[in-house]
DNA sequence: TCAAGCTGATTGACGTGTCAATTATGCCCG
DNA sequence: CGGGCATAATTGACACGTCAATCAGCTTGA
């Protein structure tokens, strides 16, 4: 087969491309609807909780925050400041670095992330893991990992 | 097993779920980032730019539009508003009902439209159809109509 | 006919994300 | 010491999305 027929995707390889990225915005959309449902976080509040309630002391710099969800520093202040008007965090000076700040979990904070995490959990079971089956859940892991080596490698 | 240890998802199944979104999202970035490179539109200029273009004398009804890429209307209309400040296209008193408006695909708009249409057929071929191999391919198409099956009847 | 309600489309408020610029502080080296 | 650079974090401008409210024009039925 010439180069100049696989130059272009084929119909069918189009609508699997659409389709798989589509279902997991709509997987994604449904579980960010319980998640707001139940506890009235959106899922960036509940990476940010998640990180600090795994925390020593509850507490992170901005920055380890950032990099331990793996957000841009610039993203996280935005939001951050969006969850301190809420009262799910708070933001205290740092005594090593004047220049930073310590992100804190608030009792409020805590007890959302609690609320959420058992209907979270169970959720992602219900619409993702038990949609598949084992080879599934296993091809769908290979398709991630394909997909991924293949875009660092150019 | 008890239904008590099958209530939560493993460590495993939580990767591969994490896996599976965050790669959809990697490969979306990448692909929106070339279309933005070779051509200046976003993925939401180019639905919208790739429906008028495919309708009889290259204009719709905002409904008609909102119907046929799938939106809703307020964030068409967003968007719209956004593109013709940019003259992809123009807006149109509609003649047979006062309340309507037509969406009328601009020069400018089918420019940038045809100029993004190949390279961006070709990223989808690179960056998604040639990381997989058929089977995975034909799995990726699987797990997206098994996901959709589960996420209809609940 | 005309008030009541339906429909097409826009708008405003706000959450979310990116990028570039800014501010303040720490740190290093001549 | 102190000028210059690196770093921590925020800010502002803007793109994009959702939801609820609005507004104008169509349509219908007593």
């Amino acid at each position: 087969m010439s180069a100049t027929t696989r130059r272009f995707p084929t119909q069918e390889e189009l609508r699997v491309w659409r389709d798989f990225l589509e279902t997991g915005d709509l997987v994604r959309a449904e579980l960010t609807a319980r998640l707001q449902q139940s506890s009235g976080l959106s899922p960036g509040d509940y990476a940010v909780l998640l990180a600090l309630s795994e925390a020593v002391g509850q507490r992170l710099r901005s920055s380890e925050l950032a990099a331990t969800i793996g957000w841009e520093r610039s993203r996280l202040s935005h939001h951050l400041g969006r969850m301190e008007k809420r009262g799910l965090i708070r933001r205290e000076e740092c005594l090593t670095d004047n220049r930073g700040h310590e992100v804190v979990l608030a009792p409020e904070g805590l007890a959302a992330f609690q609320e959420a995490t058992r209907p979270h959990l169970r959720d992602i079971r219900e619409l993702f893991v038990d949609a598949l089956t084992p080879d599934q859940l296993a091809a769908a892991g290979q398709i991630a990992a394909a997909l991924r080596a293949h875009l660092v490698r150019g």
